[in-house]
DNA sequence: GCCGATTTGTCCGTATGTATC
DNA sequence: CGATACATACGGACAAATCGG
């Protein structure tokens, strides 16, 4: 789908990066020679960059050009800046990712499922518990709460799949923002139950609020990750104070 | 310094939104609209517009209309997805920041700091120890690596006070982009010397990489938290896969 | 220090496409 | 179908910062 020039520069400078075309340090070529290149407006170019930006991939300086930040990620990291799925993320890592439904129930938010997981009052929600294996391994446990009535054909065989994918391609659904806390709290009783916590007395947890296209909230999740797994990674732009 | 139109624009309709001009799942005034309001174009209403949707503020909807996601902040919370420094983020939270000093030294990188902090070999550094009160409670213990050339004159006091508020005000430093990773560490001896970790066995740990706007790196950051008292805070776009 | 060439930053007006209603 | 709304793209203008002569 997304086939504007604009992401294709963005793709192609992204992959030149990644694949060292450019050396740390280095600097890219000029707007005006980028333009030539791709046969494009200076926006469109610009546009790219911006996005390059954004990911801590490059460094535009004003007077000077733009310069390659990016250095190779040396761990592997299960949790990046943008939203991925449990499978995507596997894949990207090269692991196993497997999916064990613990929980598939339904119920209605009443007064304090509302004010923690942002539903409004009276909301249908599909719950689940799922253990989420990587290399066969239990790392996480997920507590997902989804709305109903926006798939109400969600069944646990896609939930041990994956919803995200159910979502975006049975469903047409657009997947957007996902608004997310991290912090870390002690193991609970589940947690040591279904997890090999090796020592361990506390978890790092990610809960998350998602939103659609419409601008709708279809999920509150939280996932519990065992903390000697668990790595997240995040590019971070200073805006000036004022 | 920031009297951009596109930023007066985004501060304005920020504000609104926080202070909720604008009700929760509200359409915000047409683009076109909002051109005949600030009397600009298009492109400068749409950038304000777009910065609002990365920081999750808003969510466009061709066709429709622009979509008030905005809920506010229940919690505190102690690092958000920006660059921010001690001192602002415990302004932010109404608390009483203090810094000790533990450690002020210098030092050149070997191979395997260098490896760690992403400086080349051979780099003079500053290295520094800090230990962060909030409300006078001991609660982060800082591990700071600093390029000594950018910064020749810092000293204990600085350091004791805002070293990004010396490096902004009075070297006229701009801090720019920061690679940061979040996990979940044991305990080490240093910590539990320092802080009263009451019965926790693990830190939430943020390192990070700090560039200025020449795209140079200058820091090199390991923030260990007290578990019970770390908070993160994120906003994801999804990006369609392909 | 000055000047001109280069490079990025901001802003404008317009045109066209696509989705919604 | 037409009107409205956001998405993409173009080309041009000027400002601000940098760099070399």
């Amino acid at each position: 789908m997304p086939k504007a020039k604009y992401d294709t520069i963005y793709r192609d400078l992204k992959e030149k990066i990644e694949t060292e075309c450019f050396s740390y340090q280095e600097l890219l070529p000029s707007e005006h020679t980028l333009v030539q290149e791709y046969g494009c407006s200076r926006n469109t170019v610009r546009r790219a960059l911006a996005e390059l930006a954004s990911d801590g991939y490059v460094q535009p300086m004003q007077g000077k050009g733009v310069r390659n930040i990016f250095q190779p990620i040396t761990q592997t990291s299960f949790t990046v800046g943008g939203i991925e799925s449990f499978l995507e993320s596997a894949l990207r890592n090269h692991q196993k990712p497997r999916t064990k439904i613990l929980q598939f129930a339904e119920l209605e938010t009443g007064e304090k499922i509302s004010r923690r997981t942002g539903f409004p009052l009276g909301t249908q929600l599909f719950y689940l518990q799922r253990l989420r294996y990587l290399d066969d391994v239990p790392l996480i446990l997920d507590h997902n709460y989804f709305l109903k009535e926006l798939m109400p054909g969600l069944t646990p065989e896609i939930a041990e799949h994956s919803i995200y994918e159910y979502l975006e391609q049975t469903l047409g659904f657009t997947i957007t923002t996902s608004k997310r806390t991290m912090t870390v709290e002690r193991v609970t009783q589940v947690d040591e139950t279904y997890l090999d916590m090796n020592d361990y007395n506390c978890m790092a947890v990610i809960t998350s609020q998602t939103f659609n296209a419409d601008g709708i909230q279809f999920e509150y999740t939280q996932s519990r990750h065992r903390p000697d797994h668990f790595q997240f990674q995040d590019v971070a732009v200073r805006k000036k104070p004022g």
